[in-house]
RNA sequence: AGGCGCGUAGCUCAGUUGGUUAGAGCGCUUGCUUGACAUGCAAGAGGUCGGCGGUUCGAAUCCGCCCGUGCCUACCA
């Protein structure tokens, strides 16, 4: 079957896929003959979709998994999907809100029950779209869900690791239970970790409140940013070496609006230069205040219900009020009482839920700890002992900064979506923490209590589950063979953001349980950006979805798409104004492979990668160069002699490489017969250079994947295949093909196809598609049998094929080349018209190239004139030991002045070679290979300069 | 307040342990319906490498300070 004209994604990329997936070509092996490679992917959320950060990380864990394979590992990229707490329990909630219901209409377990039932229903649409992106994931790895998705953090298996984890931490007694002050998100009734709450710095205000001294000498101003919560305040606290306060420190003062006396205490905490130097110490609502008050003694008054009213312990008149609103009250009642003395602007760090977005209180609620320090300890340990290494390195200090200040986790999450907490409490609400409710009941007759326990209602915060993920999904806390083999994990691919949420607690979790680490290198990705580094966000109209890169999408389809559920209008508008401008057409269909080019082509250690639409339309076209250079390929060897089946014979001795002239003269051709017996192959130099070409790209990709370059592996195999191969290759074959003998016609195709095939093999992990569809027809041609490219072995260098001297008669070739060209340019000569050269040099070498130079400089005819060029008003070039003349008529001042600008040129590299040289410092100090080099450049120039002064000599 | 990045061509980015004339893609100029490819070919223009100082025979590269910019962490009422 004929190739298409041009490279057309649509058309190859599902069919490959499903041909990979069905035959089952992405699962381990566990074959011990071969080192296991195993990456865990970042299970995304169940309500997820595929977004640009997504598609970028998984075409580098993808590219990674596919370069193993092909090397010979036992590859499993093990999948799934996470519950996701919070986010999943929020949309469920949406859609009740719709049908004008809440969760508590339900109940908790109807609740619960919709929440699978969507989940079953909307399922892992993230993984499906991950098939579009080519990612040859182990789906049917630990599946049992039976979606072929991998595993998900709720199902059985998972769960059941969850309790045993979390019932082995209790009775070690890192997880506790206590009242402790929390960060609250009253609208979702939740207490989250330090690490879901954002502070971002806001415009307020900050008052001055007067507390009269309660035997009326006189009064203290407090300043504060949240005046309602002076309801529960227990104490004013002074510094202890402030001397404008040192009388007060131990007397009383009435607390306005609540008739309650409070004492004047003396902390370090309070810094005397900020505000009035008097702080009000409210425990209950302030992290701070609440260890002011543990070191006084004092018992913090909670003075807000969950949802973050003024409860009972707050004055009559304020109690119900919403905390904003009773703050509004507060201010006027003080204010008429004479007792607010000022109120200023003033900036603030305000935390706010990451979830809701709603302002966290800090609220006294019972909830569950893990205890940080011990498990911290191993984290650090892990990274400082290098037994897991992050890429880029310096992703290490933000990981240890974070472990060495870390705070005990709280675990414990009020919602009713996510694993429900192994506990259980009599009536007297003694606590058992028991892996069923049996061994709660069994732990609790043990202690003589009998009669019904109630469970703990509370859910674990997801990632709990999360932390746990690399070892089980491994059949943990089953000993699975699984465990010894994948476990650590190779490297783990994932963004920056969470490597405390997830990166740090895997690290604690896993070496705890299983003695091991979970992954030996951490290879933190860039985010993605638009092409002027911004955020991508829906509300800026700068998204990218991976899908319309892949398939492409007309405007007004992406118009509508950008404005759902975007109610307000002027919004819209100007999303709308945005996206007419940057996409005026739409987006064309890239296709997968150019997308993921694309994303490896930027994929360099930098924080951000900005993503050009640009750079992926010029991706897609080196996808077309690729398509194109095959199908060249493919026509000149189907059906012919390719000599694939022969055993090339040592090299050839050396001058024997000549062509025959390209005017096919009948000794020429009956010599060059002769010389190549039927059945024979005659590589020339050309042949032999981009066979070492070759060797050193495939050993710049293996660097480069070892180092985690993936901007390095796609910019060797862009610049070989276009630079060399299509710019230079092809273009010289085409030459050995027309007027080579039988022999070098046969080793020209043959090293045409070898080539071809191994740059298929070398790009498939980063391009799969096209490599697949254009191996399937390379390879038989070229010697190859497989069944899937997939499966095939990845290039290895072979530094014996490395051959520095046809490298260097390459690229003589090519400096003559490029002098004709430049020459023409310069010179205004059409393409059409064919003109004679004249060249000076040595002769043998001039004879050699004639057959190549005619055809690719476009010349009538080369001729040898011997060491000097025949004066003549012509146009003279250059190159290297080569002076080259073109016999064509030309204007006399024209052809000066080039010449003459080229001689100001090398003159001025004369002079910096020769002051570097006559430098005693430099000649003494620096290498001598260094020295020799500049001696050397200095010669050459200096030659070169002679020759053009001597051509300019000539034109008088 | 601390910490981590970044600043190189009009735009998006590479640039190895300091050492030839600092590179690529896109864009720009000129010329080409070249029997693989106009998603292309050929030839060009375009950079005092953010600034100042230091180390060095030699700095885009190493060090210091400054300017601009982005992010992360932190309890300032």
């Amino acid at each position: 079957m004929e190739l298409a004209k041009s490279f057309e994604p649509k058309a190859i990329e599902g069919r490959w896929y499903d041909y990979w997936e069905s035959r089952g070509l992405f699962a381990h092996d566990s074959d011990p003959g071969r080192p296991a490679y195993c990456i865990q992917l970042p299970p995304p959320n169940v309500t997820g979709t595929l977004h640009m950060g997504h598609a970028f990380q998984q075409t580098l864990m993808d590219a990674l998994i596919r370069y193993h394979r092909m090397r010979g590992y036992d590859t499993n990229w093990v999948v799934g999907t996470d519950h996701a707490g919070i986010a999943t329990q929020i949309v469920v909630e949406r859609q009740l809100e719709l049908e004008g219901k809440t969760r508590h209409d339900l109940g908790r377990e109807k609740f619960v029950e919709r929440v699978w039932k969507w989940k079953q229903e909307s399922g892992a649409t993230i993984t499906c779209q991950m098939r579009r992106l080519g990612t040859s994931a182990n789906w049917t790895y630990a599946d049992t869900e039976g979606q072929n998705s991998g595993y998900f953090t709720m199902d059985a298996h998972m769960s059941r690791a969850v309790i045993e984890v979390f019932v082995r931490l209790y009775e070690d007694g890192l997880i506790y239970r206590g009242k402790r002050l929390v960060n609250w998100d009253p609208v979702l009734g939740t207490a989250v970790s330090d690490l879901e709450v954002d502070s971002e710095e806001e415009d307020g205000r900050i008052w001055e409140i007067r507390y009269p001294m309660a035997d009326g000498s006189g009064s203290v101003v407090v300043a504060t940013t949240r005046p309602e919560t002076m309801l529960g305040d227990v104490a004013i606290a002074v510094h202890p070496d402030d001397e404008r306060f040192r009388g007060l420190v131990g007397r009383q003062v009435v607390l306005p609006l609540t008739g309650r006396t409070i004492p004047v205490i003396a902390d370090e905490y309070v810094d005397p230069e900020f505000g009035t130097g008097c702080v009000k110490i409210t425990p209950a609502h302030d992290f701070n205040d609440y260890q002011v008050g543990q070191r006084h003694g004092f018992e913090p008054i909670g003075i807000l219900t969950l949802d973050a009213k003024i409860n009972d312990h707050g004055p009559q008149a304020y109690r119900g009020l919403d905390r904003l609103e009773a703050r509004k009250r507060v201010l006027v009642d003080l204010k008429a009482q004479d007792l607010l003395v000022s109120e200023k602007p003033h900036k603030l760090k305000v935390p706010r839920s990451g979830r809701t977005g709603v302002i966290v209180e800090p609220m006294l609620t019972d909830q569950w700890f893990v205890r940080m320090e011990g498990l911290a300890k191993r984290g650090l340990d892990a990274v400082a002992g290098g037994e897991v290494k992050f890429y880029p390195e310096h992703w290490t200090t933000t990981y240890n900064h974070w472990l060495e200040n870390i705070q005990d986790w709280c675990i414990s999450r009020q919602l009713w979506w996510g694993h429900q907490i192994p506990a259980w409490y009599d009536e007297q609400g003694s606590l058992y923490v028991a892996r069923t409710a049996e061994e709660a009941k069994k732990l609790a007759a043990a202690k003589g209590v009998s009669g019904e326990l109630r469970r703990d209602e509370d859910v674990l915060d997801t990632w709990f589950s999360s932390a746990l993920v690399p070892f089980t999904s491994l059949g943990w806390p089953e000993k699975t063979p699984d465990l010894d083999r994948y476990l650590p994990s190779s490297v783990l691919v994932t963004g920056f953001d969470i490597i405390f949420f997830w990166v740090a607690r895997m690290v604690m979790m896993t070496t705890h349980f299983t003695g091991r680490v979970p992954f030996r290198h951490v290879y933190i990705n860039a985010i993605v950006r638009d092409a002027e580094g911004r955020k991508m966000s829906k509300s800026k109209g700068n998204t990218l979805d991976p899908l319309d890169l892949i398939d492409g999408i007309t405007l007004p389809a992406l118009l509508e798409k950008s404005s759902v559920g975007l109610l307000r209008a002027e919004h819209r508008q100007k999303i709308e104004k945005t996206i007419r401008k940057n996409y005026p057409d739409g987006i064309p269909a890239f296709g997968a492979d150019a997308l993921r080019f694309t994303f490896a082509s930027l994929a360099s250690f930098a924080r951000t990668l900005n993503f050009d639409l640009n750079r992926c339309e010029g991706y897609r076209n080196f996808c077309n160069k690729l398509w194109n250079a095959s199908r060249f390929v493919l026509m000149n060897c189907e059906g012919k002699d390719c000599g694939i089946s022969l055993t090339p014979s040592p090299l050839p001795g050396g001058e024997g490489q000549r062509l025959p002239s390209p005017s096919g003269t009948r000794e020429h051709l009956k010599r060059s017969r002769r010389a190549g017996d039927e059945g024979d192959l005659d590589f020339s130099q050309a042949d032999r250079w981009i066979v070492s070409l070759l060797q050193r790209v495939e050993a710049e990709v293996e660097k480069g994947f070892a180092e985690y370059r993936f901007d390095h592996v796609a910019g060797a195999i862009y610049k070989f295949v276009w630079d060399e191969y299509c710019d230079w290759y092809v273009e010289i074959a085409k030459v050995q093909l027309q007027h080579g003998s039988e022999a070098q016609q046969r080793a020209t195709r043959r090293t045409l196809l070898r080539v071809l095939e191994t740059i298929l093999r070398l790009a498939h992990p980063i391009i799969p598609f096209i490599t697949e569809e254009l191996w399937q027809k390379v390879a038989p041609l070229a010697g190859r049998t497989g069944e899937t490219i997939l499966r095939a072995a990845y290039p290895q260098s072979d530094a014996s094929r490395i051959d520095s001297d046809a490298e260097a008669r390459i690229g003589e070739l090519k400096e003559l080349v490029t002098a004709c060209r430049t020459l023409r340019a310069e010179m205004s000569i059409s393409p059409a018209q064919r003109v004679p050269l004249l060249a000076a040099g040595d002769k043998t070498s001039i004879e050699r190239w004639a057959p190549y130079l005619a055809v690719l400089g476009k010349l009538s005819e080369v001729t040898a004139v011997g060491e000097e060029l025949p004066k003549a008003e012509a146009p003279v070039a250059i190159a290297g030991n080569f002076r080259l003349m073109l016999k064509i008529e030309i204007d006399i001042a024209a052809e000066r002045e080039r010449l003459g600008k080229e001689a100001v040129r090398l003159q001025g590299e004369i002079e910096k070679a020769k002051a570097k040289l006559s430098n005693a410092n430099f000649v003494e100090r620096a290498p001598a290979a260094v020295v020799a080099q500049e001696k050397e450049r200095l010669a050459n120039f200096t030659g070169t300069l002679e020759k053009v002064k001597g051509h300019l000599d000539r034109l008088k």
